[in-house]
DNA sequence: CTGTATCCGATTGGATACTG
DNA sequence: CAGTATCCAATCGGATACAG
């Protein structure tokens, strides 16, 4: 597991514990990474669907963010006895501790996008 | 207000959803400044003081990011009369909204740190 | 298929000095 | 005080080729 940034002196908690989040669950892929894997936790996802079905992220970031997250405990890497190789990734319980958060980017983007209508541009 | 990118193909509403919060209100300050206005509204806000404050933002950064969230009506901007100029900053209605998604930040983040304890390293 | 290695342009972001 | 302008280093991240 990855650790964590010290505190910034003077730092609240509640900053620190934002800050820590954004660490370990910011930047543009990793929560798209997590959503994927919890809406299709009963299929297979491997390394190319995944990239295939994330629109727009490269092999060379998926690898990188999939490390990542795996090492934080969020997403498990299991690779199949297929030739050629396979690799199945699946969330974790850990990783599902993210949901209700994800959920809240879902809603907050349906409210901005609503947002954005009612407002004379 | 600013407009959000397109859907790419194929990409599902709460997927959508998903990338337009994270164009908004993405990358290492805005979230931080948005909990910092919510968390000191009575106050008076000025730039300086966000700098101090808001441990480790440069002023390039932060004249950046309020710039933004200025432009999607989160942050208020408001020019005091005053000599030297002072500016106040101030969380717009709008900007309240984030509010929930914040506290899930807060949340997930304290969860990590927990979860941090009790995996060894 | 699942990555790694390399190249390289684009972007990020700090430091510093400066303007109004 | 509230930024802007400039320089510059570090990182990001795509494309391509390649390895197991």
């Amino acid at each position: 597991m990855k650790t964590l940034k010290n505190d910034p002196p003077g730092c609240s908690q509640s900053l620190l514990a934002m800050r820590d989040t954004l660490e370990v669950l910011g930047g543009k892929w990793k929560l798209l990474i997590l959503h994927y894997l919890i809406t299709r936790d009963h299929q297979v996802n491997t390394f190319k669907k995944m990239q295939r079905e994330i629109s727009g992220i490269s092999a060379k970031m998926l690898t990188k963010e999939l490390k990542d997250l795996e090492e934080n405990h969020l997403v498990h890497r299991e690779q199949q006895n297929t030739k050629p190789i396979t690799v199945r990734y699946t969330i974790t319980d850990y990783g599902r501790s993210s949901e209700q958060l994800i959920q809240q980017l879902v809603d907050w983007g349906k409210i901005h996008r609503a947002k954005l209508l009612s407002v004379d541009e």
